[in-house]
DNA sequence: ATAATAAATGCAATTATGTTGCAAAAAATA
DNA sequence: TATTTTTTGCAACATAATTGCATTTATTAT
């Protein structure tokens, strides 16, 4: 577990602090995604709003976590998946949140290609957001 | 134009007033999405801006308007079609955000069913979101 | 048409959310 | 271990969103 936040930091030619391998502990342990607030739940006081805000944008440059699409005002962070490479990390991901629980899974499934657009329109990436009640709260 | 506004406030059941049929015909000239800052924009300053929140609030809740995901941190509205009533006004819609005028289309295609959820997963909504370049930035 | 009732609005205050500059602290490098 | 580079925390600031309440406006019943 500690070996893993270690190496996705070296990996990424990132200083190794307390900040930056708590929060990917964090991410690690919860599966799911998580927004700045719970971050900063689970954190409590040990780090600044500041500093969570930044290591989140930090990692999301390199590609360590991407951001997920929710209908209302929060920006959803999860972990990236081994696969998942600088350029095309964001894409082709299908997300499920739970209405009950409020979880969100990343579901590995690659959808292929299934809009078909009208003429003129390029696409570049595709996010598709299902939710509705998870297999935990059935 | 203005007897459309008028009907869609009466057939809900909502009181005329100003706010209301003007946010209404905005969206009407707009075609695509809009939040907040675009709505606070248009107006002016004809009207508070907890006014304009509590427009938006109830149209959605009656189903007038719906809500579209994104990626920031913007909640984005859009009049659903004629078709869309009150239970599944959010379901089977495809956005389309322009990464480069950031104009959104609202296609009208069905998906039929894209997504195949693992066991115990039920489905309420879904959402699918295309990003890239429009017909008219290309 | 007018009075009574109900609903919506505007204002002020409050809370949440996100950003920036800079000095101090910590990590990486030589 | 000393030097350089990077990250952090603090303070200030900016924006976004919510709530309670008095006033205004719309609806309704007479």
């Amino acid at each position: 577990m500690a070996f893993d936040v270690l190496d996705i930091l070296k990996r990424n030619n990132l200083s190794v602090t307390d900040s930056r391998k708590k929060i990917l502990e964090i991410f690690q342990q919860a599966g799911g995604a998580l927004d700045h607030a719970d971050i900063e739940k689970k954190t409590g006081d040990s780090f600044d709003r500041v500093t969570i805000y930044r290591t989140l944008q930090t990692f999301e440059a390199k590609g360590i976590i991407h951001t997920i699409p929710t209908i209302d005002n929060s920006i959803l962070y999860a972990l990236c998946k081994e696969e998942c490479s600088q350029g095309n990390h964001r894409d082709n991901h299908i997300h499920f949140i739970c209405d009950n629980c409020n979880t969100t899974y990343c579901l590995n499934h690659i959808p292929q290609s299934v809009v078909q657009l009208p003429e003129g329109f390029t696409e570049k990436r595709t996010d598709i957001i299902v939710s509705g009640i998870c297999n935990k709260c059935k």
